[in-house]
DNA sequence: GCCAACGTTGGC
DNA sequence: GCCAACGTTGGC
């Protein structure tokens, strides 16, 4: 497993798209963070990633701001770890809705940190992408005899793109868990999605390429139903971060109950109203979501 | 919108 | 302490 006390690169998850929680647009892009400067990473409510937004996220560490929940989940940007962990006050703010009754202020039950932008990247680094490069990564050879050539099945256009690089991709929390909204990433995994990302170069071969992790990935999930053979590729355009607000998955629960506290930018109005405190986010919420649902239950990552 | 993966809750 | 039901994440 990833020794996290060595760690120092992060990957972050925002939904770049609107989405309605409690009355509160939930969406954050790495547009909002470089518009804002900073950001408090509130509402995080897993304890795993807690643990290392209280403990192990340091001044200075880098991480990986992704995109997900939405049309194309992948690495936007980069950003800057500017404040270390501290309590998350939105848990005793019953009106926030990440408000957390089980949190005091005496014994604070979340913790947040908060991050300063870097950079946004040339070109988006699908998680398609890396899927890709993963499957490749783990039908090669042994690592040894392979990291002092650039693997045969990479086009040469991503030659700068190391086996082990590739390894790191492939051992990835991204991939091989994905579901947690605060992970701890290797320097390997995080100089190559950087790379990725400031030089591009998989146009071409991605295309062919996402086919076949499209079917890996309905295969392993799809114990029944192989949507498979698509043969429609849309095309994973890397070309721009999703800034758009627009779809989302539905403000499901609470449309616009209370006034939203808008984004800082508001330009689509989609939660109407507004007023807004003092929080200078949209409010990311990768992990999870809960605020008082969490109370009956709250996902979390192991 | 669908649904797989996976965590949490709560009955027993 | 097991495990089925249920809820959430998040890709597709």
């Amino acid at each position: 497993m990833v020794e996290s006390g060595q760690i120092t690169h992060w990957l972050i998850k925002a939904e770049p798209e609107t989405r309605i929680e409690k009355g509160v647009n939930v969406r954050f892009s790495i547009d909002d963070l470089e518009r804002n400067k900073t950001t408090t990473w509130e509402g995080v409510r897993n304890h795993e990633a807690k643990k290392l937004l209280k403990n192990e996220m340091k001044r200075g560490h880098e991480c990986l701001f992704y995109a997900s929940n939405c049309k194309v989940p992948g690495v936007t940007g980069l950003a800057r770890v500017s404040k270390e962990g501290y309590p998350d006050f939105n848990a005793w703010d019953p009106k926030h809705p990440y408000y957390d009754p089980k949190s005091k202020e005496s014994n604070p039950t979340w913790f947040m940190v908060d991050v300063e932008f870097v950079a946004k990247l040339e070109h988006l680094v699908p998680l398609s992408l890396l899927q890709a490069l993963a499957t490749l990564a783990s039908s090669s050879p042994s690592p040894s005899s392979a990291s002092s050539s650039p693997d045969p099945a990479l086009p040469t256009s991503l030659s700068y793109l190391t086996p082990i690089h590739l390894r790191a991709i492939a051992s990835s929390a991204l991939i091989r868990r994905g579901r947690l909204s605060v992970q701890p990433v290797e320097d390997d995994f995080f100089e190559a999605v950087k790379l990725l990302g400031e030089q591009g170069g998989w146009e071409d071969w991605e295309s062919a390429k996402e086919k076949k992790g499209r079917k890996a990935a309905a295969a392993k999930a799809g114990k029944g139903k192989a949507k498979a053979d698509d043969e429609e590729g849309e095309g994973e355009k890397e070309d721009k971060p999703a800034t758009k607000p627009s779809k989302a998955r539905t403000g499901s629960r609470a449309k616009g109950e209370g006034q939203a506290k808008k984004a800082p930018e508001m330009e689509e109005g989609a939660a109407g109203g507004a007023s807004d405190d003092e929080v200078t986010t949209g409010g990311k919420r990768g992990a999870k979501t809960a605020g008082t649902r969490s109370s009956k239950r709250l996902r979390g990552g192991s």
